[in-house]
DNA sequence: ACGTCCAGTGTAAGCGCTTACATTTGAATC
DNA sequence: GATTCAAATGTAAGCGCTTACACTGGACGT
């Protein structure tokens, strides 16, 4: 009864296959130093008891693990998944983790999450976008942990940054709905505070009303979490005002697609009564009808690229590159060309 | 140069408090076994070092972790995203952090994350469905790692269970078609191999069709992968047949979504020439136009009893609870009714 | 006044691994 | 055959934490 079966250590290992422990975890970790005859014996010894590493005592004896930490702000809808798997395939190619936690954009939260990552181990982090409290990066420099901020390119900022420039992107979009000769303008934002994202694709947007003689003040803006039935809820604000506006642009697709639910629960149709447009260009975007005009942001080459600063950094450590994304304005049939 | 700032440890804390490193891991694990004056010195020494425990050292002294494992198959769609979020909503107010992996489908990558998460000193793991080499199981055993499976229920398997009867499920909604008098049935599934829901499914459908008199063996099936682009193209493959269906049933949402894609693309109208259902319920099918007809999965409460049944397991070492969660027939716009 | 008891704290033995350093081995050289 | 030296392997010291057990001193009963 006192001896039931347990989990195997290397000590096991090394008693099974004759050699100390130290052979065994070389032949584990750089095989090249033990000579073939030994490596095949133990690793037959490996296979027979089915050991496997003690993860938290490789890391104490270590100081390695080989393991990324990401948190995002959400994983409930699509707006990071695809750049986080291809974060997290580059991850794998060159043999490391990945960890994910979710602040349901909550700094605290995130706060919690970094220091769980941490002490977890982690070799280095990815955070969304840059605006958060010096204490955290204090705290990481402190313990020497590489970051990088992605979904962000600010080229100032003491940290590395992948991403794209999140005002200039709106700005561009806003430009060619102006063109298309819409001036009465609202918006429906993601909560600013806490969020650069959301607050620079506002101010873009802002830039370019400026820009074209529009005056930024009188645009009526909803700021509501990134929800679909936060989206229509706005839509309907918004729509229920005494001069309608000709367009809503949404702070990202998720919100454009519920203005799009509450313009149909409305009873009115997009485009020909009022025009909408999105953020991010997530596949949502092309499944709805109508398809929404939107700025496409390369996802999958920003979690790559995101993954390869990163080990740089865990790596050389050397201080990081800050790499930016180019982003293009979607037209799709959510968008009315009033000019003609 | 040499003495650069280094992570505080235990030893410091207690240096700077002036107590043992015991009583500084009781302040922090068991509050209530020191006295107040002491902890009060404690906590603020804690405080002013920024200390963190390692989480390697703490695993390793203590065998437990309150960290629960999660894999599942994808991130990419929504599919698990709601569950999952409840389920770590769940696990958090517990006390616990939840990890998530992800298999792509693929029970080779599944078997590595399991390994990998139960190194990482994970106290116990969920896994979505139950269909797996029974070496799992075993390894799992022999750590006396209690796992859960969910999104499926299945009362006489050794694991516990938490979700519902896919098969009787898809069987209702099946019979929900029939009996609105359609006939030409055609299917879209995900890959079966491996993956017992798809498999429960397709064999729920087929239930349906012989308790019908009709029969299954005629009954078109397309296998593929669970995407939006190939709901599309597998509902234009099933729709170019000699003799059409009148209705298009999808293994999941995603499914159904490319399927309305590929009818929009064809430039057929849902439900007027064809008629298409899909199965989860998530969010996607409302958004869609038409909305689509599906099986309704109670997700979040899903997530929330997987949580606690498995947190009970691990704190009681119990066997477990399976559970069965109900799902029902979500009727919408994209399934006519051809009796009227 | 003395013994009991117990709450509060300290001591120190690991937990399973990596790795610096010490030792052994054996091929190559003289 | 003796010597040298690099390659292969072994020895053992931690890594930072928890916890069984030992110790201390004050409250209480007699």
């Amino acid at each position: 009864m006192s001896d039931l079966r347990t989990v195997p250590t290397l000590d096991d290992v090394a008693r099974a296959a004759g050699v100390s422990t130290a052979t065994v975890s070389r032949c584990l970790n750089s095989p090249e130093r033990v000579v073939e005859q030994t490596r095949k014996r133990v690793m037959a010894a490996v296979e027979a008891l089915g050991y496997t590493p003690n993860f938290g005592a490789r890391v104490m004896a270590a100081k390695r693990t080989f393991t990324i930490g990401a948190i995002i702000p959400t994983m409930e809808n699509a707006i990071f998944a695809r750049g986080l798997q291809a974060f997290q395939e580059e991850l794998h190619t060159r043999g490391y983790t990945l960890l994910v936690a979710s602040s349901a954009y909550q700094p605290k939260i995130e706060e919690e999450q970094i220091r769980s990552l941490v002490a977890r181990g982690a070799d280095g982090l990815l955070l969304i976008g840059h605006d958060r409290d010096p204490s955290v990066y204090q705290y990481l420099k402190a313990r020497s942990i590489p970051v990088l901020s992605a979904w962000v390119y600010l080229p100032e900022s003491a940290q590395p940054t992948v991403g794209f420039d999140n005002r200039q992107s709106m700005r561009a979009l806003a430009q060619q709905v102006i063109d298309f000769g819409h001036h009465q303008i609202a918006v429906i934002s993601g909560i600013t505070k806490g969020n650069d994202r959301a607050a620079a694709r506002l101010a873009g947007l802002r830039d370019a009303l400026a820009a074209n003689g529009l005056d930024p003040k009188t645009m009526p803006v909803v700021e509501t979490p990134y929800e679909i039935e936060n989206g229509a809820v706005a839509f309907q604000t918004l729509m229920r005002a005494e001069n309608r506006p000709t367009v809503v642009m949404c702070g990202n697709d998720v919100l454009a697609v519920g203005a799009l639910r509450g313009a149909r629960d409305m009873g009115l149709s997009v485009p020909e009564d009022v025009s909408i447009t999105g953020f991010d260009d997530i596949e949502l975007a092309r499944i709805v009808t109508p398809q929404i005009t939107t700025v496409h942001v390369p996802h999958r080459e920003m979690g790559r690229k995101a993954a390869i600063a990163l080990i740089d950094m865990v790596e050389k450590r050397g201080p990081g590159d800050t790499i930016e994304l180019k982003s293009t304005v979607q037209l799709r049939d959510s968008l009315r060309d009033l000019t003609r």
